[in-house]
DNA sequence: TAGATTGTTAATCGATTAACAATC
DNA sequence: TAGATTGTTAATCGATTAACAATC
C-alpha cells in the first residue's frame, strides 16, 4: 500500500469551513488567491496554502486557485462524491430534528432507517423514515449495508448502541450522546457534545478582556 | 483590573470532559489521582495536572485531587454556579430539538421563549416555551435580561439575527446555522457547524489506516 | 520516615507564520 | 517582460510531554 502522508486534524477540521466559502463564490467568479480566501476565513494565507497544499497540485503561480477545481477538489478529500447510508438510534426529540434537518442530505448523507425501544415510537414516520424496534437494528445494518451510525439516545444507552453499530459493521458514528465511547481502531467517530459547547461557551461569557 | 492569566482554549475545551468524568466519580470515590483521571479520559497525566494548575491549587501532594472540591471548581471556572437566561430564533425542526433537550436545563441554562417568523408556528408552544412572533424578539431580550441568544435559522437568516442578538444586548450566542457570523468583540460565540463535523467524519472513514 | 503524587520547570513536539524562490 | 501569487523551506510560536524537586 502507498504511504499517504499524514494529514493533521487540524487540516481536515478546516476543509469543510473552505469548502462553504468556496461554494458561496462560485456563484460569482471563478478564481479566488490564498489572500482573497484569507480575508474570507480568517485563516492566514500563509496557513491556506499551507493546507492546501497537503493535497497536491490546485493552485497555480501567478493566478491563484480554479475557485470550481478546488471546491471539487476537497469534495473528493472529504469523500463528499459517493452516497453514505445513515441509520440513526434513537427517535425521540433530538433524533428528530436531526433526521429532519435536511441540510446535509444533499451532500448525500441519508437516514435510511430509525430505531427505538419506545413501543410508542415503533411504527410511526419521521419524514418519510419509518421508525423500527431497536431489536431489529443489528440486522437492518447488516443487510443494507449501513456505513454510519448516528446515536441519538441518552447516555446510559449509548455504549450499548455503539457496540451494535460496530459488531453489526458500520464504518463511522456520529454521537450526540454526552459520553465518550469506547470503539474498535477501524471504527471513526465524531462526537457532538451539546452540552460541552454550551459550557464553553459561559466560561467565555464569564472571562472575555472588556472590562 | 488584576491581569488574570490567559488560558488557552484548548484548555477550556478539556474542562466540560473532566467534569462529565468527575461527575461519573462523585459516585464512588472522595479522591482521584491525574493518572486515574488520565486512565479514564485519555488525556495524559501530565497533560491534566498542567491543566488543572492553571486554575491555582486543586490538588494536594501525595494524595491526588479531592473529587468534590474539583468537581465544583470546575463547575465556578466555567460559571455553571448561576443561571442563563436564553431565547432562541427559529422554532422549526432544530430548534425544536435544542429547545426540547433538556440535558443542559439541570446546569441552568433556561430558555425562556422561542421566535420565529412563521405565523403557522408563532402563538403555539414548544414544552412550555411559546413562540413569539419574531419582530418583538428585540424587545423581549432587552426586556428580560436575556445572557444567550440560539440561532436555529437557515443560514440566511442567522447574520439578520445575530446582529438583532447583537444590539439587543446578550453575551453569547451558540449557533447551529451553517455560516461564520461577524460579531462584536464583546459578545462570545460558540458555533455548533453539524454538517461540518459529518464531512470531517467522512474524510476520515475513507482514510483510516487499515486497509 | 517512606511512599505517593502534585506543582512546576525544562525538553520536545507539532502547528502556524514568515519569507522568498519558482513560475505562471 | 513585469507582476502576481503559489509552493515550499525556515523561523517562530504554542502546546504537550517528560522529569524531578517539593511536600503532603
Amino acid at each position: 500500500m502507498k504511504e499517504k502522508p499524514i494529514i493533521s486534524n487540524a487540516v481536515i477540521r478546516r476543509l469543510p469551513r473552505y469548502r462553504r466559502y468556496l461554494k458561496e463564490l462560485k456563484k460569482s467568479t471563478d478564481k479566488v488567491s490564498s489572500k482573497e480566501l484569507s480575508e474570507l476565513t480568517g485563516y492566514t494565507a500563509s496557513q491556506i496554502r499551507q493546507d492546501l497544499n497537503n493535497f497536491g497540485d490546485f493552485g497555480q503561480q501567478g493566478y491563484g486557485y480554479n475557485v470550481d477545481v478546488l471546491f471539487e477538489g476537497i469534495n473528493a478529500i472529504l469523500g463528499l462524491g459517493k452516497s453514505y447510508n445513515m441509520v440513526m438510534a434513537g427517535g425521540g426529540n433530538l433524533g428528530k430534528a436531526i433526521a429532519n434537518h435536511n441540510y446535509y442530505y444533499k451532500t448525500g448523507f441519508i437516514v435510511t432507517a430509525i430505531f427505538d425501544k419506545n413501543p410508542e415510537l415503533i411504527g410511526k414516520k419521521i419524514r418519510d423514515i419509518e421508525i423500527y424496534d431497536y431489536l431489529d437494528m443489528k440486522d437492518y445494518i447488516e443487510e443494507n449495508g449501513i456505513d454510519i451510525g448516528v446515536i441519538c439516545t441518552t447516555k446510559d444507552s449509548a455504549q450499548e448502541v455503539a457496540d451494535i453499530f460496530c459488531s453489526a459493521g458500520v464504518r463511522g458514528i456520529w454521537n450526540f450522546a454526552p459520553v465518550d465511547l469506547q470503539i474498535p481502531d477501524n471504527v471513526c467517530i465524531e462526537n457532538v457534545h451539546l452540552s460541552d459547547a454550551l459550557y464553553s461557551l459561559a466560561y467565555y461569557m464569564n472571562n472575555t478582556k472588556s472590562e
